[in-house]
DNA sequence: TAATCATATTAGCTATTACTAATATGTGTG
DNA sequence: CACACATATTAGTAATAGCTAATATGATTA
């Protein structure tokens, strides 16, 4: 496993992070402002355990940072690069919108 | 299941052709020069089933497009929004890279 | 300091994804 | 037309990811 292997497996990381629904949420959620678990639990109606982990995933893979304010914990982007590459979905999106019969089974 | 839902369901989608180390070495292989299957699974080493496979999901996802050409078929990127996203993964991960423990267990 | 609130962690289970090997399809060539 | 080459598809299996429910931790408050 060379240095080239160590980058893409970051690159993979960092893009998995970002391709689970929940989490999606959990990041438009916190585009604009920072927000504490519950809030974000609440504002998308999902499980706390459920959040917190997606929540932990996010922050391992460098997406998103958490701060400690008494007993609750905010939640925001990393950083701007981060909001663009959100963005930046969209604009593909867009793009492929009308002609993506897309990826029903995957790899299959 | 709302609009906004399909929206989203749709960005996974998307995104997720992006989260895998195969897809990834694919997508940098034909990122500047369109490629047939037989050059790819070569360039990277792969097993010829799983690349095929692979490059049905990228197409599905919309993220890549195929040009048959008498027993050849020919891959590359949908278009420069897709390049550009895979520039910006590189951008992110730069300024990400030397914090992140990173996703080990993904979600636990 | 006991009770409460916010969040994290763990365990167990299910669902999804990726891989390999085998086989099929489709196209050009001797 | 038989064979070889390029790619796709299928089936079966192994690996990974995601969910829920239960429990733990750690901070605040009555």
């Amino acid at each position: 496993m060379n240095i080239n292997n160590l980058d893409i497996d970051m690159k993979v990381k960092l893009i998995h992070g970002f391709s689970n629904k929940t989490r999606i949420k959990i990041l438009e959620s916190i585009k604009d402002q920072e927000k504490t678990v519950s809030q974000i639990v609440e504002e998308i109606n999902g499980n706390q355990s459920n959040i917190s982990q997606h929540l932990a995933c996010l922050k391992g893979c460098g997406i998103i940072v958490g701060r400690n304010e008494g007993k609750y914990c905010y939640y925001s982007l990393r950083n701007q690069h981060i909001r663009n590459l959100l963005t930046m979905f969209d604009v593909a999106l867009e793009d492929v919108q009308n002609d993506v019969a897309c990826c029903e089974h995957h790899i299959d």
